[in-house]
DNA sequence: CATTGTCCCTGGAAGC
DNA sequence: TGCTTCCAGGGACAAT
């Protein structure tokens, strides 16, 4: 599931492959993923458009254009983008085809992605909180930011006005390194879990983008490699599984819809 | 505003 | 074998 590090690996991919490339064409087989737009007009749009750069919003992917417009995608679970994949994707939506021969594939099983053509990146990503690798993000700012909230912390993190690109298997990662329960409401954190906490963020995110994310489920890089990061997991898609400190069984709460893995032994509530 | 619940979507795994 | 149920979960939107 593309969360931050996997949006940014790709961010990285593509602005390393597709940076100043030009769209000749675009085979649009399922127009679901089109937001706010036509099908005819996303392409009008798009054809003859130069590529300036890449960029990420916490997991919103940022195509520039020459134009001053920005191609916004999102993956959401399973969506996927692939530079000249050898074989045919199955689950093909929109194919970008370039000046030079070249072609990006926009795949995605349970068509929950999306994608949007916007003069103003704000129109979409203006909403979301804080990229929590950049150099805002400090100690002092997420006590401020998770001060006298009563939901979990858990669905505090999840949140992305708050914070911007954690999504469930990093935040059950990040709790975990800081020994905090998912269920402990947000604000009840003492001042030693939230540093912890900050710093967990940070190093399992980070940790992630240099093992070009975790591949569970659908996700694959452009290139087409697999991400490692989910080897490193220690409970995240564990439940049944052995805590790796002290072998407490991990168990699953759900909240929200969303299952949240933990160690109850190491992450007391 | 803060918070919670529902829905979208589909294939693969698990259970009977 | 074949059917049913569960599971994955980001974000839009509605309700409280």
């Amino acid at each position: 599931m593309p969360e931050l590090p996997e949006v940014e690996t790709i961010k990285q991919q593509l602005a390393a492959c597709i940076v100043g490339k030009q769209f000749s064409d675009l085979a649009i087989s399922d127009g679901k993923p089109l937001r706010r737009i036509s099908s005819g007009n996303f392409r009008k749009r798009l054809i003859g458009q130069e590529i300036k750069e890449v960029g990420r919003s916490g997991k919103y992917l940022l195509v520039r254009l020459a134009n001053g417009s920005t191609l916004i995608i999102h993956l959401r679970m399973t969506g996927a983008l692939l530079l000249n994949p050898k074989n045919t994707e199955r689950f093909t939506r929109v194919t970008f085809k370039f000046t030079d021969g070249g072609e990006l594939v926009f795949t995605d099983v349970r068509r929950f992605g999306a994608m949007y053509l916007v003069k103003d990146e704000k129109d979409v990503v203006g909403k979301l909180g804080l990229e929590p690798l950049s150099d805002e993000f400090t100690p002092g700012i997420l006590a401020k930011l998770l001060a006298k909230r009563k939901a979990p912390i858990k669905a505090v993190l999840l949140d992305q006005t708050v914070i911007a690109g954690i999504g469930n298997m990093y935040a059950d990662e990040a709790l975990f390194s800081a020994r905090v329960h998912p269920m402990r409401k947000a604000g009840d954190l003492l001042p030693f879990e939230t540093k912890n906490l900050h710093k967990a963020i940070r190093d399992v995110l980070t940790k992630a983008i240099g093992k070009k994310g975790a591949s569970i489920s659908t996700y694959k890089c452009p290139s087409g490699e697999l991400g490692t990061a989910h080897f490193d997991f220690r409970v995240a898609h564990r439940g049944g599984e052995k805590c790796p400190k002290c072998k407490t069984v991990i168990q699953r709460v759900k909240t929200r819809n969303r299952s949240s893995y933990y160690c109850p032994k190491c992450q007391k509530d």
